[in-house]
DNA sequence: GTCTATAGACCGATAGAC
DNA sequence: GTCTATCGGTCTATAGAC
């Protein structure tokens, strides 16, 4: 009963700061659409990043989740555009938390909350391993360094481009995956 | 002097709006950075979002300026990578102002701010001639819409990728950039 | 045009009754 | 735990003297 009100809070949470991000968010918006009172918020969370940070800590949760749904032997290429795929369906689907860029409260909350960086911690190395493993069996530019292949992944999960085309209204939400991954994977120029 | 003062305005603007975006900047800082009163901001800019609005439209100025320096009987695909380039350049060395995603009054502000518009068309011209010109002598990807590529430039200019990073103090801002390029315009795939 | 001072609105967080 | 009510602070914007 307790987490199940708590698992509603950030679902709410985590869909008002895909829409508006956290600066945009206000308590008393979460508080109307959850169904309760500001002060309830309170008695579940002590601070407004805490409740940011809960609602990354169920992104990285779910991220883990998908990761456990693949089959590992399959090529490493394969296993890294299906993580793509999937983060931008869930940027499509109005469920990625957009991040403060920086000088935020919230970035110095989530550097010190527990969870959030061992979640973290944990889909980077299961991508690391990937990465590395997909530049030696020459499927991916083994020349860029793979910090940059996984910084490169995750900003594609909260990449601008899929709003912008998705705002021209020329393209289903399937073709626009398409378009990105090919950017991302085949690049801009001709193959 | 009148302009030379409203210059100093918007150059500090463009830059907090680089730093910490547009809610998280202030117009106390802004006018303590300035050296004014807060109150002489607006006899000059009569809102906030016409004070962000005016930076974004130096923006375009500055990226009509380059532009115009570019030998157009280049090859289509080398003035694109010359943009990205430059693009990429101004946001690393911190002069590139970051907006809001969605549901923003900056947004709406913008949209109807002409100045604005017509030098983001003016802009989206030059470069959709070019892009269609790179599509069609075959060194850019003809699969792609070219509003598709044109959102993928835009979008690399204020992609977060750079400050990650440049977070990890492994690569100098040259170096950045190269990757950057290399996985925009290659791929992360191998060639 | 510049300043000081403040209005008016909003937000995060808390008090205290139930 | 939930609520109503409110505090304390910050923000944009303005009033009015100089």
């Amino acid at each position: 009963m307790h987490e199940a009100r708590e698992d509603a809070i950030v679902a709410v949470v985590n869909r008002l700061l895909a829409e508006k991000g956290f600066e945009a968010m206000t308590l008393d918006e979460v508080a109307a659409e959850v169904g309760i009172a500001k002060a309830s918020l309170y008695k579940h969370f002590p601070s407004k990043e805490d409740l940011a940070a809960a609602a990354m800590v169920r992104l990285m949760d779910r991220a883990r989740a998908f990761l456990d749904t693949l089959d590992t032997r399959q090529p490493p290429l394969k296993l890294l555009k299906e993580v793509a795929r999937w983060t931008m369906q869930v940027q499509l689907a109005g469920e990625m938390p957009s991040l403060p860029s920086e000088n935020s409260s919230l970035r110095a909350a989530l550097t010190t909350n527990k969870p959030y960086v061992d979640g973290l911690m944990d889909v980077s190395d299961r991508l690391g391993a990937w990465i590395t493993a997909a530049q030696a069996d020459g499927s991916l530019n083994p020349a860029l360094p793979p910090i940059a292949v996984l910084y490169t992944l995750y900003a594609r999960a909260c990449d601008p481009v899929l709003g912008f085309i998705k705002g021209s209204g020329l393209y289903t939400d399937e073709q626009i995956v398409d378009m990105v991954m090919t950017t991302c994977f085949d690049g801009l120029k001709k193959r």
